[in-house]
DNA sequence: GCCCGAACTTAGCATTAGGGAT
DNA sequence: ATCCCTAATGCTAAGTTCGGGC
């Protein structure tokens, strides 16, 4: 199947211009939305430059590597290659067979002539001592003593400060991911074409610095050179290089926590309050438009229904055979929709199959309007399984026609909004005013529960769950040993008149024992109902911050109950700025 | 209008830290 | 003091969006 190309948004107009009255560590400022690509970002920018990958340290000779059964002295640059094969071999990538022969590929490439004539057959490469010297290796590091482990906490802090920091327009700013990537061997997500492949390191010559002028200029290392400093303040990054599997650029940029980030987040949010303002205009065009004679203007309305209805994401095309089969949206095929007119005992419904993001499978059954299921049958007439659904349809013409309904309104912020709304009406509902914290706090990750169903976050069940469950449950039977010995101690306290003063106490006992092992039952229940599902992501991402800090507020809720300390520092916006009466 | 690439957000898994249990 | 487990953090891949060039 070929690509389908797409593009050229519209260039927007009329004034969404937010104002950010919120000033704390952030500055009153004018950030127009719609011109992310040429507004000014910054007038100030200074910093030390990346932490680059500690430079390969050869083997020890007694660790050695075999070929064919013999010992084989490996080239530095091969045996660096090596290495990140030998350090994953326990790993299930390690035997799929892209993975392999891309790696060899790229492997063979850093080889002598002699090692290349040599090592034709990675099946005959024998890698299992390089492979123990590494295990030793994490082990020895395990054992290290306290000072030892202090020692590394205090120069990794050191460097923390040196270059996890930039001055940004008076402010010093954390920086997100100041170290540069290590190489190692390219590890995609799902059915990668590129899995194995080697991700070379980076240089100083590979490195573009993004600076102020007026900026004492990051210093590379001795003896190497900048690929080039350049102070473009139309752009929030520090760094830059290109990478070499899909020759994608990477960036270094600020922490969650800095002005710029914590500005667009805002923004990402009132833009979400502003759809939900006119999405019911919006939801009632698109059902007049499954009607219309136009066939592109029906595929684009009931891809929308989907997305506001399912909160797919866009589905951009992708370059076949360059990244794993994934579709959202508008790349949906005929394969990955069923049609049943009747299905237990409901009317047209179209069962999802497809892979999303990350290769994360999308399950859903889900019953249709009518109009919806027939379009979509006619969508489907005379295609074979792996052509498009929406054929007269991709996200270029879709964020399009979404921009005319309103200014900075494109797919991705129907998510956002579903997510957010869903948010506050759970809390709304599952709140009891009854109930204790502990309770009210299960409300409130069911909520968060309930939005990451929506957004299909999935996780694979931890390695371990089944084992912390165990250990939860026997915590759980010992305190309800503990509760029942209390409450007869309690009997006989009352029965005994010459104890009866310890009554009191002992009721206070019983009191407190059974609040604790409703709080470990409510833990229980809460880690049970989360086996598979992430609440990271959407409370990171998609979740207006200001709903749960106004939720904390009228409930009493210590709002470190909800957010961590990184979390906080992300949201401290939201955290200064909601009061309990906060409405998204 | 089409295509590409830059910039930025969103994503799950791996690793580490630190707090409670022993 | 050490061990063990969970929660937090780190890492980097994989998306979306938009502007620019033709």
């Amino acid at each position: 199947m070929e690509k389908r190309k797409q593009r050229k948004s519209q260039r927007r107009s009329g004034n969404g211009e937010l104002i950010m009255s919120y000033s704390c560590t952030i500055p009153t400022c004018k950030l127009s939305r719609r011109d992310t690509q040429t507004v000014v970002k910054w007038k100030f920018l200074e910093h030390k430059g990346p932490v680059f990958a500690p430079p390969y340290e050869p083997l020890p000779s007694n660790v050695k590597f075999y070929y064919d059964g013999k010992v084989m002295r490996l080239s530095p640059e091969a045996e660096e290659v090596a290495t990140f094969f030998a350090k994953m071999l326990d790993h299930e990538y390690t035997t799929k067979d892209i993975f392999r022969k891309n790696f060899f590929k790229d492997w063979r490439k850093e080889m002598t002539a002699e090692e290349k004539a040599k090592i034709t057959d990675l099946k005959k490469c024998n890698f299992s001592e390089m492979n123990e010297f590494f295990k030793a290796q994490s082990e020895a590091r395990k054992a290290m003593t306290k000072e030892e482990k202090q020692k590394i906490k205090e120069d990794n802090e050191r460097i923390l400060q040196e270059y996890g920091f930039c001055i940004m327009d008076n402010h010093r700013e954390r920086i997100a991911n100041f170290r540069i990537e290590p190489p190692g061997l390219f590890r995609g997500r799902g059915d990668h074409p590129k899995m194995g492949m080697l991700k070379r390191r980076i240089r100083p010559e590979d490195i573009i610095i993004n600076c102020s002028k007026d900026s004492k200029h990051p210093e590379p290392p001795p003896g190497t050179r900048w690929k080039e400093v350049r102070h473009d303040n139309k752009v929030t990054w520090l760094v830059s290089w290109t990478e070499n599997i899909q020759g994608s650029i990477k960036y270094i940029m600020l922490n969650p926590s800095s002005r710029i980030k914590g500005e667009k987040d805002w923004q990402k949010y009132e833009t979400a309050r502003r759809l939900k303002k006119c999405v019911d205009r919006i939801r009632n065009q698109y059902r007049e438009d499954w009607k219309s004679k136009e066939m592109r203007i029906r595929q684009r309305a009931v891809a929308l229904y989907f997305i506001d209805k399912l909160a797919l994401r866009a589905g951009n095309e992708k370059e076949e055979g360059e990244t794993a089969d994934t579709v959202g949206c508008c790349s949906l095929r005929v394969e990955h929709i069923k049609l049943y007119p009747e299905n237990d005992g409901q009317e047209y419904v179209v069962e999802f199959d497809f892979l999303g993001k990350d290769s994360i499978r999308y399950y859903n059954k889900v019953p249709v309007e009518k109009r919806v299921f027939k379009n979509l049958q006619l969508f489907m007439e005379n295609k074979e399984p792996d052509d498009d659904l929406f054929d007269r349809l991709n996200t270029s013409i879709l964020n399009k026609h979404l921009q005319e309904l309103m200014d900075g309104l494109t797919a991705k912020v129907f998510r956002t909004y579903n997510a957010s709304i869903t948010l506050q009406q759970q809390l709304k509902e599952l709140t009891n005013a009854e109930e204790n914290i502990p309770a009210k706090i299960l409300s409130y990750n069911r909520a968060n529960r309930a939005v990451a169903i929506l957004c299909n976050h999935q996780r694979a069940p931890p390695k371990t769950f089944e084992k912390s469950m165990q250990n939860l449950q026997t915590k759980i039977d010992a305190k309800r040993e503990q509760l029942s010995d209390a409450k007869r101690e309690l009997k006989s306290a009352k029965a005994d008149a010459k104890v009866r003063k310890d009554e009191k106490s002992k009721k206070s006992a019983v009191q407190r024992i059974e609040e604790q092992l409703m709080k470990l039952e409510v833990q229980a229940t809460d880690r049970e109902e989360n086996k598979q599902i992430a609440l990271g992501t959407s409370k990171l991402n998609y979740l207006d911050p200001r709903i749960s800090v106004a939720w904390c507020k009228k409930w009493g809720i210590p709002v470190e109950k909800i957010y961590n300390k990184t979390q906080r520092e992300k949201f401290a916006w939201a955290i200064d700025m909601a009061d309990e009466d906060f409405e998204f």
